[in-house]
DNA sequence: AATTATTAGTTGACACGTCAACTAATTTAG
DNA sequence: CTAAATTAGTTGACGTGTCAACTAATAATT
């Protein structure tokens, strides 16, 4: 493949990646989070209990860093955390009722946004594009 | 559109941007730059001589964090800035001697990268994902 | 022409992500 | 069983991106 393609390609996905942050970042805000703290906070309503590790295993964010989220949604109230009976060194984080409703009205304005951006899409283009990601998603990185 | 589709959509091209801009700040990493950098002296050894609002308007960055940016690339030695003769306020920014190598080399490992991560991608894929993300860009975001 | 509004670029405060170092718990090796 | 190695999570130093405030130049308005 011409590598021209490729580093069109990486410019891209970095600039669609950036973007995409920034958004979130906007509509998280009005709950005090930013879009990494959304996704962390989303996680652990959807998955909990779970342990930091786990989390960890389906981002791409350092432990210092979730650590830091972690306290964070914790002082704000979202999650609360309880000690592992599996490992005296994990901690189980579960998401507060606070956390619950704030994490289903900052998706509900995920969602509302999401119209706008995507719902131009055709059925054959959303297929493509996941298609087309799937196999993204399976490249060496 | 299903906003589940959307969310996944969005949540798998966060990904992939956080993830090759971990990867390119290893690749920059051997030239003192990170992924962003290597992006802007990349604009300026491709279309300078240009101005900092030019380049604002290729990337996504703030103009203060361009600022920064162009502050560390001169005192690298690899670029200069000149005033504009159209507008007193404004300064040009070149690519040094030493910038253009540093560019050159960094573009060649990071070619070297692409063979890897890409190079299994077919033509057609390749076609494909060129299309996906050519229309995920007009999507007003 | 003078005044007002806007803009190119800079700087500082601050949030946040990475890396390194650390503590305490668990796992592995002898 | 004991010692060494590894690991879950925390904390601090530091680089970097955003936002706000600012200066000086330019553009627009009166």
């Amino acid at each position: 493949m011409a590598t021209e393609n490729a580093w069109d390609i990486v410019k891209d996905l970095l600039r669609m990646g950036s973007a995409l942050y920034r958004n979130g970042d906007r509509i998280a805000g009005a709950y005090e989070l930013n879009q990494q703290q959304f996704i962390v906070l989303s996680e652990i309503v959807n998955s909990g209990p779970i342990n930091q590790k786990q989390l960890i295993g389906e981002m791409i964010i350092e432990k210092s860093s979730l650590s830091k989220i972690v306290k964070k949604l914790k002082s704000l109230g979202l999650v609360t955390s309880t000690s592992s009976p599996d490992d005296g060194r994990a901690i189980l984080l579960s998401a507060t009722q606070k956390g619950a409703t704030v994490w289903k009205e900052c998706m509900g304005n995920f969602h509302d946004w999401q119209v706008d951006w995507a719902g131009s899409l055709t059925k054959e283009e959303v297929r493509q594009t996941i298609k087309v990601l799937e196999r993204l998603k399976e490249l060496p990185l």
